[in-house]
RNA sequence: GGAGUUCGCCGGACAGUCGCUGCCGCGUUUUGCGCGGGGGAGGAAAGUCCGGGCUCUAUAGGGCAGGGUGCCAGAUAACGUCUGGGCGGCGCGAGCCGACGGAAAGUGCAACAGAAAGUAAACCGCCUAAGUACCUUCGGGUACCGGUAAGGGUGAAACGGUGCGGUAAGAGCGCACCGCGUGGGUGGCAACACUCCACGGCGAUGGUAAACCCCACUCGGAGCAAGACCAAAUAGGGACCCUUAAGGUGCGGCCCGCACCGGGUCCGGGUAGGUCGCUGGAGGUGUAUGGUGACGUACAUCCUAGAUGAAUGACUGUCUACGACAGAACCCGGCUUACAGGCGAACUCCUCAC
């Protein structure tokens, strides 16, 4: 069982998906390089967009490694997400962290993501 | 061996696991999946500073305004790039650097210092004693007037230099050499050089044109979110033909000019979304050949990213420790800037040895 795939399916592929997040916001983690929204999605897994601007991390390569690396730790993380689309916004200083810090920043968000959204359904 | 100059090249590799995205083949076929194979960032992909292709606007046409370039010749699709040459500067040298047209068309500008900064100019100094005045030991002395750009001083810069003659003192005032200008000659396609000849004493013609300006050449505008097609919603258009008086709109500054709005005939329209544009090209490599060279020509051979909320990644191990600057977004040619570490070639200078 390939469990652990990145499809299509996973990413918000349209700016109307994106919208849709930004105006139900119903899910923030904040934290000091990251900002984390999201909103329950009808479907049966996550999804995952990314908002890394060019303001906040001024150089390609770095949005780049960003990216790269909170989408592979999504990716093997997805089981233990809830079913919501969620948004990964950039905040300034991000392109600045070393690789084994990002993935201690993404683990950090999911399992806070988590908590919060069983909260909220309860 | 040391110091240096120029040019070229590399920009981690290998293995495993889990992923992403085009292409090809097979299977399935609700055209989305599954399996296999193979491809998947750079030397600057960057800054967006130039030049072209391509697309739309008129096959981009005339004038004005405005911009760009600026020694000469060539290369090129084109250039602000490149090559060769000239001139000037730097370096012992290999070499390197230069917005390098015109100030004898006009206008403007130059702080401070200085007498004077351009129709040049007497502050000190030097000279003169004819004239006027004063003093006098009756020889003369001094002031004014006058001559003088050789000397001092100021300045970034003071209008040819050195020597001899000359002179009251001086001065291209005269002469020699050097420099400069004009005309001719010779060499060169030319920029320019030679100094072969003649002429000009040189206050002719100072500097500044990244000040206006003049001259020569050159540039229409917008950009792949260009633009073309398929198409829910909403909504009132679109294509073709004919015609055009006025006015309006568009062609991104203005004028000319051009197109449309008018009439007729025919046809569903085109936002979300999707498809194309989208990579085979002024392409790379090799050989031959023409050229000092940039580059051209011929033949052979290769196909080398094409994403679109945006792929090329993450983790682990090994390699004398592994790393800088940095990520394609229509495509090419340049320029500029950033860059850990490393490799090669040619040449120059110094030292030593033979």
């Amino acid at each position: 069982m390939a469990e652990f795939e990145y499809p299509r399916q996973l990413r918000i592929l349209t700016g109307g998906g994106f919208k849709s997040v930004f105006n139900n916001v119903t899910l923030k983690v904040p934290d000091q390089h990251i900002l984390l929204l999201a909103t329950p999605n009808g479907l049966s897994h996550p999804r995952i967009g990314f908002v890394i601007s060019k303001k906040n991390v001024r150089r390609a390569v770095k949005r780049n490694r960003v990216r790269r690396i909170m989408r592979e730790s999504f990716r093997l993380n997805q089981h233990q997400l809830p079913a919501v689309d969620i948004l990964v916004l950039a905040r300034p200083g991000l392109g600045e962290l070393e690789k084994d810090e990002l993935h201690r920043l993404a683990k950090k968000c999911w399992s806070r993501l988590r908590k919060k959204a069983q909260k909220s359904l309860k």
